[in-house]
DNA sequence: AGTAGGATAATCT
DNA sequence: GATTATCCTACTG
């Protein structure tokens, strides 16, 4: 036996369409300094009008510029006034697609993301979360717009070290809009999965 | 175990 | 001024 190696190329694979991309990326290495994240949970949003949840939806604006250029670049947002998301773009430069890197296992650099993320932190909640994952690996805004497959940013994407197997499908996390597309995808099973949890409107104070 | 509510600020209308 | 691709704490059972 043996483990065989990606037959396509990582550039190739981020080329697709966004639900084909967001696949291809479940089992993926990215690296940040000394932490190194195993992908395994992702959401696939697309371009202007086509996906009412995505950032690029209306159009492009300053904050998802990244978004309409070539895939293998990172588009890192910040929301709910203290989180940072990552997301790698994909589809051909002038399509507006990304794929929001939701949760990964940590699978090196341990010491070096309890101490972001906390002590008391159990191993397998390290980078279980949009939000945890980004502190995990220590992401912030300097990583917007960088490459993930050049070498020349502070993220490097590798393809995944062992096969893939099983991948389960659902619908998206928090969002309204295209609630019912089923554009997320995990690693059936792993532990280190987030807990889906249903969009709740909130109401004015 | 499950859920409700608050924190907190960039972004866009 | 409203909204937000979230997380943590506190509370109920």
């Amino acid at each position: 036996m043996g483990i065989r190696a990606r037959r396509t190329p990582l550039r190739t694979v981020l080329a697709r369409p966004a639900p084909e991309a967001a696949r291809g990326l479940l089992g993926c290495l990215v690296t940040a300094g000394d932490v190194t994240v195993r992908l395994t949970e992702v959401e696939a949003y697309g371009g202007v009008g086509a996906d009412p949840a995505s950032h690029a939806h209306r159009g492009r604006t300053p904050r998802n510029g990244i978004m309409f250029g070539p895939p293998g670049y990172a588009y890192v947002y910040f929301v709910f006034g203290m989180h940072w998301c990552l997301n790698v773009v994909v589809e051909p430069a002038g399509q507006a697609a990304a794929v929001l890197v939701r949760a990964g296992e940590v699978v090196d650099g341990l010491d070096t993301a309890r101490l972001r993320r906390g002590a008391a932190v159990p191993t397998r909640d390290l980078a279980r979360g949009p939000a945890r994952l980004t502190t995990a690996l220590g992401i912030d805004k300097s990583a917007d717009g960088t490459s993930l497959v050049d070498g020349s940013g502070p993220l490097t994407l590798a393809p995944p070290t062992a096969p893939v197997d099983a991948i389960a499908s659902g619908p998206r996390v928090g969002v309204v809009g295209g609630a019912d597309t089923p554009w997320r995808f995990w690693l059936a099973g792993d532990p280190t999965v987030s807990a889906y949890r249903p969009h709740v409107a909130r109401r004015p104070r």
